[in-house]
DNA sequence: CGGCCGATCCACT
DNA sequence: GTGGATCGGCCGA
């Protein structure tokens, strides 16, 4: 696969994730760990965008000790822990000090299925085993330790390749999922049209807390 | 296949 | 202290 394939270049990466995203469809991200290897055929991505300009960005508010892979160098997992459970992970955009990132938020497992169905025993089909972010991850075995890793060295343990030409006309764009505000609006996610990897669109959903037990009894 | 709802840690204010 | 770029178990069809 990989001999056919050749690896992205870090220079289509110094552009903006709105106009890297839809580039990336079709692409392939592949991690060899201990366990083995795992390539994901890219059919679902989201842009987001830097300080300033993107209120669904973990960008937005300048740079953080969580964010701060955004702001370096393109070409670089940015990979972040959420709902206390889940990891996601993204590929940075723009050159060091402009903030963008691409969000991998489904693809297709087009080597080391058996790896990743013993990752996510849960899937309910192969097309599950990648769609949706936090799943793509960990099908992958992406965790915080991956996060700032270069995927355009060509060293590991991460690797970005071009993958086969798609038909441009099968890409299609709407809003993002699970975004709320402003950003909702933005027609800035990426996909397939009639990929079975793709996530269904979700609207941002206002959190309510579970209930937290009190110690003192309230009267 | 799809709807409902609880889970559970970290970064930021 | 608070909410999040989400998912899995359970159930019904």
């Amino acid at each position: 696969m990989s001999d056919e394939s050749s690896v992205l270049p870090r220079k289509v990466l110094e552009r903006s994730a709105l106009e890297v995203a839809p580039l990336l469809l079709g692409c392939v991200v592949v991690h060899e760990s201990p366990e083995g290897r795992v390539a994901i055929r890219l059919t679902e991505v989201e842009a987001y965008a830097g300080a300033g300009e993107d209120p669904g960005s973990h960008a937005h508010r300048g740079e953080t000790a969580r964010n701060a892979v955004m702001f370096g160098p393109p070409g670089h997992l940015y990979v972040y822990f959420t709902y206390g459970v889940h990891w996601c992970a993204n590929v940075v955009c723009l050159p060091r000090g402009r903030a963008s990132a691409i969000l991998l938020r489904g693809g297709e497992v087009i080597e080391g299925e058996r790896l990743a169905w013993g990752r996510r025993p849960a899937a309910r089909s192969s097309a599950e085993l990648a769609r949706g972010p936090a799943r793509l991850a960990q099908a992958l075995g992406l965790t915080g330790a991956a996060n700032g890793l270069d995927l355009c060295d060509g060293r590991g343990p991460v690797f970005l390749y071009a993958g086969e030409a798609v038909d441009r006309s099968l890409v299609r764009t709407g809003p993002r999922t699970g975004v709320g505000g402003d950003g909702a609006a933005r027609p800035w996610r990426f996909w397939l049209n009639g990929e079975r990897t793709v996530s269904p669109y979700r609207a941002h959903m206002p959190q309510q807390r579970a209930p937290r037990a009190s110690a003192a009894g309230a009267g």
